[in-house]
DNA sequence: ACCGGTAGACTGGTCTGACCAGTAAACCAG
DNA sequence: CTGGTTTACTGGTCAGACCAGTCTACCGGT
């Protein structure tokens, strides 16, 4: 005989299980708006703190916002990646993650990324790559700041190529979180214009695979720029992990 | 000239930054209580009321649990997934992430997650896959469910067996929401001791590999498996998206 | 006819103070 | 040592209030 643990629900729980069943139910759509607070809690018959406590969750959860003074009451907004990403990134730094993880991690994913992407891109794709590598040339010039930003557009680019709105947030989340443990190594670099150089030539031969189709040598490159460039800052032990995967 | 939009900053929302900043600093660590409401409407100077929504924000990321009556305050949780795999529910629901995205993710992580488990596993390890296996087999007679569990079993085991954090996360929540998408097909499959006896004898294909250390083996039958398994609740059209990651 | 300013009716954000049901621990009687 | 009772808390909820801000409709000047 198995009984489960008895536990109270709470009033704004409730509150909260109703506005998402409508949200998700369809009779809410994206772009409406839910009553004021004090229209709800005449509807709901509960305090107003209450449904606070309850819009305070779906906001937390990306569902709704809420502006002060607004007589259309809160706004149900799209679904949208933004809490997956908070979520990611908590997880992230909470879980005392190391970079060997982080980068093991990300070349999976952008592995990953650059074999679909060379297999499913369009034209369009093609185009904004070739318009973010633009930007890689002019940044090189420019300072590291312009070109670490079109360097994140060009790993977007890849990523939204693949169609997969999972691989470009995870990849997104896994650079941004690689980027802070080492951004401080980076900016003693010696010959940043040297690295540049590099990671430009390294971007137009991925481009070039990209364009051939050929997802097993853009995947390739992939994985080994980020071993090649990153590596050196993993303990020597535990490079070991990240070899496996460049076979 | 850049402007921003400029915002105000809700009370509640920089009590949510420093309880936050203080857990991932380490300051605070998880099995640690935070003081009481009462005690925190004093520390932070503010209402209750601001307090309460703080709180409410942090539990619903499942950083903190609270419980009436505990005298010694909420308590703060370990990071866990759960708020990630809620978030990925939620869009998943939404329609913006359908099964074929899931699925060719989940493809990239257990392809991965095989092929490194397959050259960093321990005897240790073998061993939790050997037990894990066992337990499949006894599932096969004993019920569907019972299968199931011991099946999740098997895949954290190899998730685990890379030692990446990252990999047994995310490998958990997509796994999560995949059956979570299908579980009413699977209630109502035919002949599910044939499935079931399918699933095994791939199980021991992989679990061979893996003990040969033969990572590119596992890997191409883990991802083949799962399109042979699912591909059928895929749409025809989005197949193309998951052939690419079985060459 | 247009326009700028303004009054008023709202909105959400916050605070105070109160009550309740429930917990835990100390206390106390058997 | 055990089983109840007391007590001092906890979080959950509500009511009512005030504020700063926003929107809208109205109004007077041009």
């Amino acid at each position: 005989m198995e009984f489960e643990p008895v536990a109270p629900v709470r009033a704004y729980q409730r509150v909260v299980e109703q506005i998402e069943e409508a949200v998700f139910s369809g009779r809410i759509k994206p772009g409406d708006r839910l009553p004021s607070e004090r229209e709800l809690m005449v509807q709901f018959d509960v305090g107003r703190s209450t449904v606070r406590e309850a819009l305070r969750v779906l906001q937390a959860a990306e569902m709704i916002r809420s502006r002060p003074g607004d007589p259309r009451g809160p706004e149900v907004l799209a679904a949208s990646p933004a809490a997956l990403h908070r979520s990611m990134h908590r997880l992230a730094r909470a879980d005392h993650i190391g970079l060997s993880e982080l980068l093991q991690f990300r070349m999976v994913l952008d592995g990953s990324a650059h074999l679909l992407a060379a297999q499913l891109r369009t034209e369009d794709h093609l185009a904004e790559l070739d318009a973010a590598l633009e930007s890689m040339r002019e940044g090189v010039s420019k300072g590291f700041a312009e070109f670490s930003h079109a360097d994140v557009a060009f790993h977007e680019a890849i990523a939204r190529a693949t169609g997969n709105p999972l691989l470009v947030i995870s990849g997104e989340v896994v650079r941004g979180v690689v980027l802070e443990l080492i951004e401080d190594k980076l900016e003693h670099a010696d010959d940043r214009t040297a690295l540049m150089r590099n990671w430009l030539a390294h971007h137009e031969e991925v481009l070039g695979a990209i364009r051939d189709s050929d997802g097993e040598r853009a995947s390739r490159l992939a994985k080994q720029a980020l071993y090649d460039n990153y590596a050196e800052y993993v303990p020597e032990e535990q490079r070991r992990l990240l070899r496996p995967l460049l076979a």
